[in-house]
Parts: structure tokens; sequence; C-alpha cells
DNA sequence: AAATCTAGCTTTGTCGGACAAACCGATAAG
DNA sequence: CTTATCGGTTTGTCCGACAAAGCTAGATTT
């Protein structure tokens, strides 16, 4: 396109950006694995020849971006990103953007529904074990809405963990993370509500230790649908997922 | 279970950190609104009455957090976190956890599914339009993969916006951003590959107008397949992601 | 000798002050 | 009306300092 220039770019970025950089150019490339040290503050300070004030902007940078972690005392090593810190930041994007429940609703389904194909396929002795958990304990507090979302969430969790896909564990987090608090709404508004959902849960296991595909599509859309409907007497699906919380958080202070 | 205990657990989080989440709160629950300052450093010593350099640490937590950023002039604002900020970190992540092709591909599928299916249902003249722009171009470029890779890659992110789905589209984006640069491996490797990725193309874009689902669907996963074809021909699925792009990089330098 | 304690060194979190460069706004000059 | 200049702000960086908490190793006790 235009002629080879004569001066290269001039590079600007402040120091703290390039000492969260060139830290995190070591990590990605496998220079400094998980769980290693990445040393004092006063060796960084050392090594990169800029103030002590300085090093701390930049690890404050690679701490938040889940790059590096300070251990029991407080030094820091690189990590593996948490998933779940990860998409706490995108729930937080998707509030603020005021998607709606609709949206949420529908990518929950697809989502839910490739997580339990996975499951049918690949899960192990060992996932079918931890949703077994799940759903005896489930059964236990099905009379608790609170309870029962908690566990609620947890066993879709599990069911994504047993799908075997990194990948699309974690791509339904965020919706998860704004999707199931509001079983707890849910379940408690209406009655037979905290059955059903177990009822689901217990077919859809059951599917997967068939090894049943279309049974545990079939009742993944059925618990989703059970949610929407159950949704719908209390919300409209239209408004943002910010301003139903809202409400909900109002009602239940009175 | 426990007694009501007597005293409340103190807080011991850090300064910076909760000068963060201060000023968090004020973002989240909308006191502060996308776009609007959130005052000079010296403003926010003095109202939080700490130092400068805490305060610079709760700025740069937020600020790679996507919460706010320096408009032109480095002044601090609020503002709506970009997918596209989030969804680097998120690829980042994966990369970390040496997530597998045949993950990503197995979940780039159900998502793009989704997203067509969506995109038929609800693309606007406005979406249309601009994926018709995309499709001229890439006709255009057929026998350049660099740039048929990148246009690829758009016409990707425009049918996920034609669905309307904004939850959708921030699902996506982390396994799109390490799925799609591979297609300029592909479409290099494969004869014949660029003709057939814009012919995919045009069947998709097409059933977009007719809003024909079906067909939405079926030329959506050929295009999809065509990749995973044409992947498999120079790498395996199996392998880490990241050693793939190594090893791409490597014989690029040769 | 093994376990425990203690004193000193290190490291982090925070503070105060300082300064150059970039930026802003307003005024002066063309 | 545009351009140049100048002072006040603001950011990015640096220096030095100190309390609290953690770690280490030698001293003490059992």
């Amino acid at each position: 396109m235009a002629a080879t220039p004569l001066f290269r770019r001039i590079d600007v970025a402040p120091a703290y950006q390039k000492v969260a950089d060139a830290i995190e150019r070591e990590i990605i490339n496998g220079r400094i694995k998980p769980g290693e040290p990445i040393g004092t503050e006063q060796q960084l300070v050392a090594q990169f020849g800029v103030n002590r004030s300085t090093v701390r902007e930049g690890i404050r940078v690679l701490e938040e971006g889940g790059l590096i972690r300070r251990d029991s005392s407080r030094r820091l090593q690189a990590c593996l990103p948490r998933y779940n810190k990860l998409a706490t930041r995108l729930s937080r994007a998707l509030i603020l953007h005021e998607v709606t429940f609709r949206e949420l609703f529908e990518t929950s389904m697809t989502l839910e529904v490739a997580s339990v194909e996975g499951a049918v396929e690949r899960a192990t002795e060992e996932n079918i074990a931890e949703l077994a958990g799940n759903l005896a304990r489930s059964a236990d507090v099905v009379g608790n809405p609170a309870d029962l979302a908690e566990l609620d969430a947890e066993f879709h969790v599990l069911m994504a963990k047993a799908s075997q896909n990194r990948v699309l564990q974690l791509a339904r987090e965020p919706a998860a993370q704004l999707f199931f608090p509001t079983t707890e709404m849910i379940v408690g508004g209406v009655p037979e509500g905290g059955a059903r959902l177990v009822e689901a849960h217990r077919h859809i296991l059951d599917a997967i230790r068939r090894r049943d595909k279309e049974a545990g599509v079939l009742w993944t859309r059925r618990h989703l649908q059970d949610w929407r409907r159950g949704f719908e007497k209390i919300a409209s699906l239209d408004r943002s997922v910010e301003h139903t919380y809202m409400e909900h958080a109002y009602a239940a202070r009175q």
C-alpha cells in the first residue's frame, strides 16, 4: 500500500502498561507457568528499572485480568485465569448493556442443550456421580427456594463440566450467572415449581446415564420452558435484566 | 447453623480495592452513566481520603475491567465494557487452559447455528445490507487468504449482530476469536477453499433474505464442516490451540 | 533432639511530596 | 478570524518513608 515509512511508530504506551505487557508475554508464551512465582515487587523494580508505584500499577492490571494472583502470603504468582472471575465481569457487562431476559433465555437454551448433548456423549462416571449427588441434595431441599436455586445452578455447571468441553463451559457461564438467580424467584412463586425442577433434573441425569441424547435434550428444553413460563408469570421477558433485578430486590426489602 | 455472631466480619480489603469497588458500585447501579466523567485523580483523593497512588491502583483495576476509560484528553469517564476487550481476555484464558480445536469447533458450531437462526428470524434491512456489503468485498479478494479470512470473521460477527441477541453476540466472541484466525491457514492450503467459503456465505445471506431457517442452518453447518475438513488436512483437532498456533507461527517465519 | 519462641529481616500496602510532559483555557498578536 | 503564547491542571513517574504482616533463623524450652 504505502511506501516503507522512514520512521517506526513511536511507542507511547505508559510504563505501567509496558510492565504489564512484559509480564503477560512471559506467561502467555509459557516461560512462566501457572503457579510459578513472578518475584517480589522489589525484584520487578530492579528488572524493569521503574519505580515501585509503576510496577504496582502494572500488577493491578494483570491481577484484574486474572493472569496473576497473590498466594496465601501475598507473593505474586502466575495463574490460570478462572472462568468464574471473567464470567462475572461479562455478566456485569451484560447488565450494563441492558440485555433482556428474552436474549438471555434464547442463548441459555442453545447452550444448555449443547451442554446436555455433550454430557450424554462424554460424561464420565465421576461426572455422573457428582450430578447424582447434586440431585440427592436437591430432593432434600425441594421446599426451600433459595437452596434449591443454588443447587439448580450447580447442576447446570456440572452438566457443562460433564460435556468435557471447556469452551462451552466458558461460553455458558456469563449467561448462566444472570439466568439462574431468577430460579429462586420462580420456584418460590409457582406451586409445585420445586418438584418439577427436581423431576426434570432426574430425567436429565437418567438420560445422561442411558446415553439417550434425545431424552436429554427433551427434558432440558422442558426444564427451561418451565423456567420461562414461571418467569412470565412474574415479569416480562422483554424488560432489561437490570430493571427486573432491581424491582425484585426492592420487593424483597419490603 | 451457628449462633448469631457477636461481631460483624471486619473488612480487610485493601484500600485500592475499596476505591475500585466504590466507583464500580456507582456505575453499576447507574448513578454514573456511561460517558459521564468520574473526576480527576485529585478529586478522588479528596473524596476517598486516600493517597493518589492508592487511587491510581484502584483506577487501573477498573480500567482493566472495562468499566472506566480515559477519553481523548486522558480524563476518566465511565463506559460500557466493550465485548471485544473482554472477549480478548477470555480467548487468552482459553489458550492458557490449552483447549483443543475440537472443543472450539463444537462450541462454534452450536453458536453459529444459533446465530444464523436468530438472523433468519430477525435480521433488519440494515443487517442484510451490511452482510451483502461484506459478501461483495469477499468476492473481490477470493484469491487472497489473509483478506478473505478477515472478511469471513466479519461476516460471522455481522450475522451474530443480525440475530439481535446481544448475549449470543457476547457468548460466541471468545471462541470466534480463536476459531476464525485459522481460516487463513485453511483457505490458503485448500484449492477452491476461498470460492467455497464465499459460496457458503452467499447461500447463508440468501437464506436470511428469504427467511428460510432450514437453508440458513444447512449452509452454516456446511460452511463450518468445510472449515473442519480443511483444518484436519493441516493439523489435528485434538491438539491444543496454543500448540497449533505456535507451530503455524513458526512455519510462517521460515 | 525436637518443638517452640522470639527477634530481625522482607515484603506489601499506604502515605507524602515532587517534577516533567501533555493538555486546557484564555488572552495576546497577526 | 486564525495563530501564538502563557499559566494553571492533570497525568505519569519517581523518591523516600513507615506500619503491619509474613518469613527465617537463631535462641530457648521441654
